[in-house]
DNA sequence: CCACGGTGGTAGA
DNA sequence: TCTACCACCGTGG
C-alpha cells in the first residue's frame, strides 16, 4: 500500500506492509504521479501515515521525532537489520563512521559490508544511513544522491557539508 | 595525491 | 558452489 508524505522537502512516497512503514522513497517526479498524490488513503493506514509524516517533517526540521510508526524491517537480512537498528541509535547532529558501525555490531572486519547494509537501507532518513561517514569525515556514498546526504547533516547542524 | 591488499556480505549465474 | 561486485580503511609510495 502506497501513501504519499508530503513535507517541505517534497513530496515523499511511503509503502506499507501489514507490519508497518517498510519503504520510503525520496521525492522524485516520476515516483509520485498526480493520481497516486489526490488518491484517497485507506482509513486502516491513516494512522501510520500520520506518524510517519510527523516524524519524517520532525527529522527535516532537525528535530528528535516524537513517535515512529511501527518499522518493517523484514526486507533485508539479519546482517542488514543488525546494521539498521544500529543506525536507530545515532541522535540527529551525532555522526559515526561505518567502522564504528561495525564495531558496535560486533563484526570489526566487516566493515564494507557495514556500506553495502548502508545503501540497501529501505527507509532512509527515518533510518539515518545520512549520519554515517566514512573514515575522517569524509562523505562516503549515498544510495538517494550525495546532494540529499549533504542536505540533511546541513539540516542537522554540520554546516560543513553544505552543497 | 594515488595504488593496493585485506576484508565480509550480497546478488547473480 | 564460484565470482564479481561494493556507500571501507589502513598503509605505503
Amino acid at each position: 500500500m502506497k501513501a504519499p508524505i508530503a513535507t517541505s522537502e517534497g513530496i515523499f512516497l511511503a509503502e506499507f506492509s501489514e507490519e508497518g512503514l517498510c519503504f520510503l522513497h525520496f521525492p522524485k517526479a516520476s515516483e509520485v504521479s498526480a493520481k497516486e498524490e489526490t488518491a484517497e488513503v485507506p482509513a486502516t493506514l491513516r494512522p501510520w501515515v500520520k506518524l510517519t509524516t510527523a516524524a519524517l517533517k520532525a527529522v527535516l526540521a532537525g528535530r528528535v521525532p516524537t513517535e515512529f510508526p511501527p518499522l518493517d524491517l523484514s526486507a533485508g537480512t539479519k546482517f542488514q537489520q543488525s546494521v539498521w537498528r544500529q543506525m536507530l541509535k545515532i541522535a540527529p547532529g551525532k555522526t559515526k563512521s561505518y567502522g564504528e558501525i561495525a564495531k558496535a555490531i560486533g563484526k570489526p572486519a566487516a566493515v564494507r559490508a557495514v556500506g553495502g547494509a548502508c545503501g540497501a537501507n529501505p527507509i532512509p532518513v527515518l533510518v539515518p544511513c545520512h549520519r554515517i561517514l566514512a573514515a575522517g569525515g569524509k562523505l562516503g556514498g549515498f544510495s538517494g544522491g550525495l546532494d540529499w546526504k549533504r542536505r540533511l547533516l546541513a539540516i542537522e547542524g554540520h554546516a560543513q557539508y553544505q552543497a
